[in-house]
DNA sequence: ACACGTTAAATCACGGCCTGAAGAAAGCCC
DNA sequence: GGGCTTTCTTCAGGCCGTGATTTAACGTGT
């Protein structure tokens, strides 16, 4: 139980790679000072392994800072164009490609509608590869110095054996009727580059514990509130992914056996109570034909306005949205809940205080206390930017492992 | 995000420590060999490492094997008798604490019961110390062989900041009425043992996972059936604890919201439906006075004689309780789910396939299919044997660390 | 200008660690 | 007794992080 593998005298040294590269990434230019003080590791050593990574161009000396009389401290930061991400996100409507560099600054995007082909899943695969020629295209980017494409899909993603090249990655999702996709596969087809794949909604509550309210917490649960409800579980500051990577489904929690029928074929889960499709629907008085974000605009304009159902309705949905916050609260113990996604959004500002008031109200009283709920910073569009999280989890956890065609290419 | 600290070289040796040692405990008599195999250790550095185990009296030698034509392997083991564990388990009705050797074998216990002055906290700490006192001289036991005292509580154990000895230990009951009871300070002020407090369910869920249903398995649910309704939850290897420890607190999940009230004070948690205690008073028909325990026989065996009211409260029970589950899979992607408790012993022979087609129906398709669902194979004695493990685990992890106190007597 | 104090970074000997190869040990078979 | 096989031990070699020492780079005061 829990033994960490067999670890070499080198695994250290990525170790503090490692380490040093995050604390440089997450906290902005710091001196090799200060980065031996947060990191623990004596002066010796950060000098020692920050002239390696200088070496490899991971990073960079970028001004000094006087300190009361003494030698400046040098400040040290990674450079943001040193590499380049790319991340997809694979949504209800369409298929959208970024380009980002190693700061997670989008430097081009294509978008693609799904409209008529669905998501037949050849399709959606030959529009990312399109996608990805073309952000590579628009900026002229070297294919070689991007470090991994990440893939937000709407579904279960199996992740199959590390190791593998991606090529087990399976993907299943009863809504848009993916059975056993095997995206990996399909997607190394058309490209050579690292490939890495999640839960779109996953990647979303990715970017908001990075860049978004999450930001220190080590323990939390970002709450999805779109069409669909979901959650991405963060414990110990990593993604919760569970035996097969599907922890988290938390949309289809029952919180009324035997209640109203879901889109998932069950009954009473949360999404059949709170989430956008099913509020719109229940409403029934959203403009014939209209979005689903602009039947829920129209939904929360009418219960502005004061009328009665519509009131009722979002209070109904904030009591049952708090009632799951308060599952999810005694069942992970978070430090914090994060609430987001395009109608968590919308409606927070008006929902967020019955909501609290309903996970106090269902909650246990100790893990309560130890929790704040609030409302995301983020956007939908955030999924892109979680997707390529993924690849950036990666090389900051691998303390800056370049694939192999691009450490030759050291341009500093 | 996740930055392991700071890692000396002699972590290394540390960390293989721990690795031969939970290998050899876990896996009976091994020889040198097989330890290379299995840890991934090369043949010098177990030989090395082993050495220095033997030269502790953490490992023996135990008979050779014959190898066709070869030097014979030497098979080596963790001495059950080395040292001393001790579990109480605060339980409803009783203070039980037991003397295990390091293999947990029992070698005595105490009991005493707690009808007259219910859960008050003095009170529980002198049962406790009296309890500790008893079975250590009973057997004779030095306390300097004892590596720690674990104690499972009802209630949330907020842990405190590791390495104060434990005095930060505070436990919160909302049913014994116990609110920031500091259990640490109070026990150091009876034992220098070193202290190891959790949730009673939740030690009960660790003795299954090491010795019952759950062995082997890396993601798994212990879903904990007696009067309440709780869950120990296991996610690579490791207790989820969350921020504050008190993760996994599923007795008071949400399945009806507005339903009915639980003795929580809130509405439509699971264990105001499937708790044993709900149960009984729901049937209504239990022997006055009874115990909670025969009235759930009584329950039963009215049901096994086709009494109408009973089967469909148990049926009822059985959908509840299976679409609890179906959340527990959804929310943590478990490989296994095991089913424990006293109640769950009873009722589950009756109720399992009923529960499993329940969280079938009602759980998503991929992550359902990744998990059986079994039965646990302890009793309710087990928490005992769950709290002994937290000494326990903290000694298999730390490499074979012993108290101070210890060192000097190795007896081998 | 110039020495002095101060702070930051680089260097280096040291003790530890794991690996991998070579050697020693312990049994079997002929 | 001489091979042969298999297991275990020993040891050189390459790395690692630490902590002390040295060097670098800057103010300040004279």
């Amino acid at each position: 139980m829990a033994e960490r593998g067999k670890q070499t005298v080198r695994d250290l040294r990525r170790g503090s790679r490692s380490t040093l590269l995050q604390r440089l990434y997450f906290e902005g230019p710091l001196s090799r000072q200060e980065l031996g003080q947060i990191s623990g590791l004596s002066a010796g050593s950060v000098s020692n392994v920050i002239g390696e990574l200088l070496a490899d161009g991971l990073v960079e000396e970028c001004g000094s800072v006087e300190s009361d009389g003494g030698r400046p401290r040098i400040l040290l930061q990674v450079p943001p164009d040193r590499a380049h991400l790319v991340g997809v996100d694979v949504g209800e409507t369409q298929v959208r490609v970024a380009l980002f560099d190693l700061g997670l600054t989008e430097l081009a995007a294509s978008d693609h509608p799904l409209s008529d082909c669905g998501h037949d899943s050849d399709h959606v695969v030959e529009l990312i590869l399109t996608g990805l020629a073309e952000v590579l295209h628009a900026t002229g980017t070297d294919p070689a110095t991007v470090l991994g494409v990440g893939v937000g899909v709407p579904g279960i993603v199996e992740q199959g054996d590390p190791g593998t090249d991606g090529l087990g990655i399976v993907v299943h999702s009863q809504t848009v009727d993916w059975d056993a996709v095997p995206l990996g596969r399909m997607l190394r087809a058309g490209t050579d580059l690292p490939l890495y794949v999640d839960n779109g909604a996953k990647t979303l509550g990715q970017a908001e514990m990075w860049f978004g309210a999450g930001r220190g917490a080590r323990h939390a649960v970002v709450a999805l509130f779109g069409s669909g409800v979901g959650a991405c579980v963060i414990a110990e500051g990593a993604r919760f992914r569970g035996a097969t990577s599907s922890a988290g489904e938390w949309g289809h929690t029952k919180v009324h056996v035997g209640g109203r029928l879901c889109r998932c074929g069950s009954r009473g889960c949360l999404e059949a109570y709170v989430g956008a499709e099913a509020l719109v629907e229940r409403w029934g008085r959203a403009p014939a034909g209209s979005s689903e974000k602009a039947g829920l605009a129209a939904l929360l304009a009418a219960a502005e306005a004061g009328e009665q159902d519509a009131v009722e309705l979002l209070a109904e949905a904030a009591e049952y949205f708090g009632a799951a916050i308060a599952d999810l609260i005694n069942l992970f113990n978070p430090e914090r809940i994060v609430i987001g996604g395009w109608a968590g959004l919308m409606l927070g500002p008006r929902l967020l205080p019955a909501i609290r008031d309903a996970a106090t109200a269902y909650a246990l009283r100790f893990p309560r206390a130890q929790t704040s709920i609030d409302l995301g910073l983020l956007g939908p569009d955030a999924v892109t930017v979680g997707a390529a999280t993924l690849p950036l989890w990666h090389f900051l956890q691998s303390g800056g492992e370049l694939p192999a065609r691009m450490s030759a290419a050291a341009t500093g």
